[in-house]
Parts: structure tokens; sequence; C-alpha cells
DNA sequence: CGAACATTATTTTTT
DNA sequence: ATAATGTTCG
């Protein structure tokens, strides 16, 4: 505490009004919330009566952390620090019966949601475009996130979204009746219950006394909701935020929520923590210049005590290959000229596909390196058949587990049955699983047909009677056994290779599952709880020490948010890269410039960026130009490296010429 | 029903 | 370029 700053320290000590801490990168925010719960521990407030939430699960894990740094185990016990969503999910597993659902609660991941999507529509909902799948999704994604339900997006609903808003409703029925809800539900549906049911919002706001609230400027209208609403008039709550960081507009982010706190609590105190403890002058010039070109809702002048630094330098190349090897061995030599380690490089970029070439690089020089977000743990296929069946024995009605795992391994369970049988369950609105099991069924289906699926049914509930006996592993192992899973994997993998690396995917799986169950010191945790949690997890959870070894950073700008590193490579500064083309056309480009400041602001002690002249994008070459935002940095401060400045006349000629000598060629 | 073949979307960012 | 999905044929 004594190391603080005067204005830290008075954020920490700030709990009798609400507060807003205006947080400049690098200014020791998250010092300021984990200070804080210390603090309020303290001061006599239970650690139990503590929530502090976060965006993501590198952010919890670092704050959870740190602050087992500064208070003991004891003293932290039933401390809350988690995730919106895994905060929202307890919420609907301890309130369920409320809201009418059953228990065994699943939780529908983007593939999941696509694929109900994908039904509903072939099955009748009106006007709608199954090659506008994703343009639907995202816009149910935008109701929910905008606190908009079902009746009120079809009244509201101009005329091109009226088939969005009937698909919503049918959405949101089927969830209903498959007992499942998706990312979204996890903080809309908090809300609907803490409306309308006020004893049990009650009942939450004296369990979360005391609330923080990380990267505030991310909330969107159904997060803030929620925070109003467990931080109740009294508002006792501290929101920590950087207008300048805010990169989810996109996810229906609203960075306004920071100037709607000061009317909505007039007692409000603000405090602004404008040292940076982080970056060198020089980064943080660069990055002040960068960000002056947006408009702000709220000044602040952040400075450093770092000293001046290197200059920032601008590597130019011929493509993207190029660009790879070369910052590759910039980083090889760097390390070997001044000793540093490899986890004290990071290279970001815009979009996860730019991460390929950068890997084979780091691969083919035996460089470790780590990537961060990319496709999860839970996209790789054998691992979403396993969580399909234990979902589905959680849950027999999450058709979307249903369908996934029916027919894998074959059970001679077809598409023919499979479409007869969802139209029947669609009819009545009931589940695949329910319909199974109906005798009607025999009016549409052959009785061979009716068997195999009755087996199946019967196979479930057996199983799942026998995991709520206990032995829940036990039972788990042996039907991957019965199922013959690995024989599965082995007739459908290309390789014997990759037939046993997926195994292993599955053993690892299971060792986690249990490895959870056992974390709770009062006995097993249910499997349904454990399968619900899971979904919301990330793939550093089951590598932390991988994390901890020493390896070169891989990840998008988005993920690098909050994190800090001596040598930063921004690769790809080009025009339709960054700024992104998508957020050129609809005019977006003051997010893309936060994004470019975020990605700046990770660096300490060097900052590097690259561009290529050439990229090949879907397979095909194509030109580019640096971006913008180079142009907007202070020259004097940027050195450019290898840039080959083609006057445009020449460019012309080298066109004209290549062109001729392929024509040539063609004759 | 399954395997071979053809076509198509994917590349913005995340829980 | 590649992966995921759709289609056709035995």
């Amino acid at each position: 505490m004594s190391q603080l700053n005067p204005q830290q320290q008075a954020a920490v000590k700030m709990i009798d009004h609400p507060l807003l801490v205006l947080a400049g990168a690098g200014s020791g925010k998250t010092r300021v919330i984990t200070e804080k719960i210390a603090y309020l521990v303290k001061q006599g407030v239970p650690a139990r009566n503590i929530a502090a939430v976060t965006f993501t699960n590198k952010a919890a894990r670092e704050m959870k952390s740190r602050v087992s740094r500064l208070l003991d185990d004891r003293q932290s016990r039933g401390l809350r620090i988690s995730t919106f969503h895994a905060l929202g999910l307890d919420i609907l597993r301890a309130e369920y019966k409320t809201l009418s659902y059953k228990s065994g609660l699943t939780l529908f991941d983007e593939q999941d949601k696509h694929t109900l999507l994908r039904n509903l529509i072939s099955h009748g909902t009106k006007d709608c475009d199954i090659d506008n799948l994703d343009g639907y999704a995202r816009q149910i994604g935008q109701w929910k996130n905008a606190f908009v339900t079902p009746e009120q997006s079809l009244a509201l609903a101009a005329a091109e979204q009226y088939p969005a808003a009937h698909l919503y409703a049918d959405y949101t029925r089927s969830l209903k009746a498959y007992n499942a809800v998706d990312f979204d539900d996890l903080i809309l549906l908090p809300v609907l219950l803490f409306q309308q049911h006020p004893p049990i919002l009650e009942k939450w706001q004296n369990k979360i006394r005391y609330l923080l609230v990380d990267e505030y400027q991310d909330t969107n209208i159904t997060q803030y909701q929620l925070i109003r609403l467990i931080a109740g008039s009294l508002g006792r709550f501290t929101v920590v935020g950087d207008d300048d960081q805010s990169i989810y507009a996109w996810r229906g982010a609203q960075p306004e929520n920071l100037a709607q706190l000061q009317k909505d609590y007039p007692r409000l105190q603000v405090i602004k923590l404008e040292q940076n403890y982080r970056s060198t002058g020089r980064i943080l010039k660069a990055a002040n210049r960068l960000i002056a070109n947006n408009p702000h809702a709220f000044e602040k002048r952040l400075w450093s005590e770092l000293g001046y630094g290197d200059a920032l330098r601008v590597l130019s190349h011929k493509d993207d290959l190029i660009e790879a090897q070369q910052i590759v061995s910039e980083i090889i030599h760097h390390k070997f000229k001044t000793g540093s380690n490899y986890q004290d490089y990071a290279i970001l970029y815009r979009g996860n596909h730019q991460s390929r070439l950068f890997e084979k690089g780091l691969r083919e020089n035996n460089i470790p390196y780590f990537i961060s977000g990319s496709t999860s743990f839970f996209a790789y296929s054998e691992i979403k058949d396993i969580l399909g069946y234990l979902r589905l024995f959680v849950n027999q009605d999450d058709d979307a587990a249903f369908l996934r795992i029916i027919n894998t391994p074959k059970r001679e369970i077809g598409p023919r049955t499979l479409e007869k049988l969802g139209a029947y369950a669609n009819e009545r609105h009931i589940s695949l699983f329910a319909a199974s099991t109906e005798l009607g069924l025999s009016q549409k289906l052959s009785e061979k047909s009716i068997q195999r699926l009755r087996k199946f049914s019967n196979w479930i509930v057996d199983t799942a009677d026998r995991i709520e006996r206990g032995d829940t592993f036990g039972v788990i192992e042996q039907v991957i056994d019965q199922i013959d899973y690995q024989q599965w994997l082995r007739e459908n993998s290309k390789t014997r290779e990759s037939a046993e690396r997926k195994m292993k995917n599955v053993v690892e799986l299971i060792d986690w599952l249990k490895r959870i169950a056992a974390k709770d010191t009062n006995g097993e945790k249910p499997l349904a709880e454990i399968v619900a949690k899971i979904m919301l997890m990330d793939v550093l959870e089951r590598s932390r020490q991988e994390e901890a070894s020493d390896q070169v950073s891989l990840m998008t700008l988005h993920a690098a948010k909050g994190l800090e590193f001596p040598h930063v490579f921004l690769i790809g500064m080009e025009e339709n890269l960054l700024p992104h083309q998508n957020s050129i056309e609809t005019g977006n480009i003051e997010e893309e410039r936060r994004l470019a400041y975020v990605g700046i602001t990770r660096a300490q002690r060097t900052c590097t960026f690259s561009y290529c002249t050439h990229r090949k994008r879907y397979g095909e070459v194509s030109e580019c130009e640096p971006s913008r935002f180079l142009n907007e940095l202070p020259a004097d401060d940027l050195e450019w490296v290898n840039k080959k400045q083609l006057d445009p006349e020449v460019k012309k000629e080298r066109g004209k010429a290549s062109l001729a000598s392929l024509r040539t060629m063609l004759s």
C-alpha cells in the first residue's frame, strides 16, 4: 500500500462513495483493484461478500494470483473473482428454478447456436434466408447485449429485421425446451431474474456487498444493468476503465457507460491515474500522439519517469512470408545481443490467421512459442464428441449434444431418421430425446429405426443413472471404452499419429475434469456443474505450466489487452488490416486506432512495427499500403528500416515490364 | 450408409 | 490455401 502513488491510494481507500477510476494504460489499475480487495478485507469486509468481475479468463486468473500474494487463504475464503459470464452462470445455477429451468442446465457455444438456428430456419421460421445465418446470429446476440427481449424485438424491429426477430423468438423458445442457455443469456437472464424477483435480488445484494469491475469501458447495456442491480442504489462499487482502450464495440460494448455512470450515481467520485509505470517516454509519446486523433470524453495526460528510450522502428517487407522470417531472425539476434529471454518478446496482430507463418518460422528455428487464444481446446472434434456425451448425461434435452453424438460412433441412425425425428419434435416443441421415447413416433418411422433410437436413449438414461449414483469418472471411462471411441478415432483420422493425438486430448480432458471435480473441498462436484463450467474456460487454463516457461508470445491485439512485454512487434501495420477493411467500410476507424493504441502501450522498452508491400489473402497475392496510423505517429521518434521507397513512376514501369514479360511467356 | 469427390466460405476481434 | 460442408455414386 505504501508503494502506491497518491491517486492510487485514494482510489483504494474510497469506499463510501461509488467510484470510477479512469486508468490509463500501464497506470496500475489491476494493482488498484487487488490492493483494494485486500484493503476491504482488512477493513473487516468478509471476502465472501466481495466480488471482482473481469472480461476474460486470463484477467481473472491474473487478478486471483495477485490477490493471493496480498491475502492468505483464510482471509480470501469465498472471495469471488471471475468473468462476467462465470458470475452469471453461478447465479443461474443457483436460481434456475425461479426461471423455470430444470437442473443440469446446458451452455450452448457459438457452434451449437448456429446449428440450432440452421435447424430452425430449415424447419420453417418465417422468411429466413439460410445464407444469412451469420447475420441472424449476430443480430440476436446484439439484441441480447442491448437488453432487448424477443417481444421487444418484434415490436421494434425494422421491416428488414422482421425475420430475425421471429427467429429470435423461436430460438429463445427452443433453448428453453432444451434446458439450455447461450453465452449472452448468462448476463441477460440474471438481469431479467433480478428485475422480476426483488427478493432474489436482495439475497444477491447481501451476498455481494462490494463489487469491483475491471475494464469497465467494455461493458454492454445488459452488463451495466447487472452491475447496477447488484451494486444497488448505494452504489457500493469501484469500476476501473479507460475509454481509449475500448475495443469491443463490435460486441455491443458501450464506452458511453463511463459517462452514464455520472448520471445514474450523482455521488460518483472520479479518480484519474495518469502515471504510467510500464513504457519508455518515447513509446508513451507515440501512443498519446496516435490516440489524440480520437475524440475524448475524459481528458487525461499519461506520463512516465522511465526515461526516453529507443526510437520505435518500422520494418518494411516484400511479403508476409518474408515478414515472418525477418522478425523471427530479429528476435534471435536481439535475444543474443541483449541476453534477453524469449518471454520478453511478443508478436501482436489483428487477426488470428496472421499467426500461421510466424508459427512456422518459430518452429523451424526451434524457438519456443505460446499462442494465446486461437482455436480453443473445445473446438477440437474429439473434445466436442466427449463433451456431447457428458452433456447428454446431464441434460437429455440438449439437442445440440444429441445431434452431435447420436451417430458418433455409428449407430445406424442416419439423416433420414433424424430428419423425421426432428420434424416430429418440432411439431410438439419437445426435444429430440423426448421425441425418441414417444409412442406416436411409430406413425413416422420404421420399427427398425425406432428400435435403434430406443436402444440409444435407454442406454443414455441408464448411464446417467449410474453417474448419479457415484463413481462419476469410473462410469465415464467405461463409456469411452464401451463406445469404442479409440477405434472410431483410428478409423476416422488421416494418420495414426493424429488418432493418437486425439485420444491423448480425450485423456487430458478427463484428467482435467477430474481435477476440477476434486478442487472443491466439500466432496465431489456434481457432473452437471463441471460440464457447464468447463464451457466457459479457455485453453490457458489447462496449461499454466506452459505459460510460465520461457516462450515468445503470439496473440491478437484483443488478447493482449492488460498484458505487457519488454519487446513488442506489432505486425501487419497495413491499410485494410489495421485498420481492418470492415472497419474502414463501416467508418469505425476510431476503434481500430484504439486497437493500435492498445498494441503500442503493451511495450515496455521497444516497439517495432512491420508492414508488407504484398500479402497473400485467400490464396491470392495482393498489394498493400502501410497503415495510416504509422503516419499519425511522431516522425522524429520513428526509424524506418529497409524502406524501399519506390516512386510512382518506377512502380508503373515495373508493372508494365512484368506484364510485358508475362505476355511473352504466354505467347 | 459411407467413401470419394466437389464446392464453398473463411480472415476481425471473445465469453 | 485450407478447412468445412455438400453431393454423388456404389
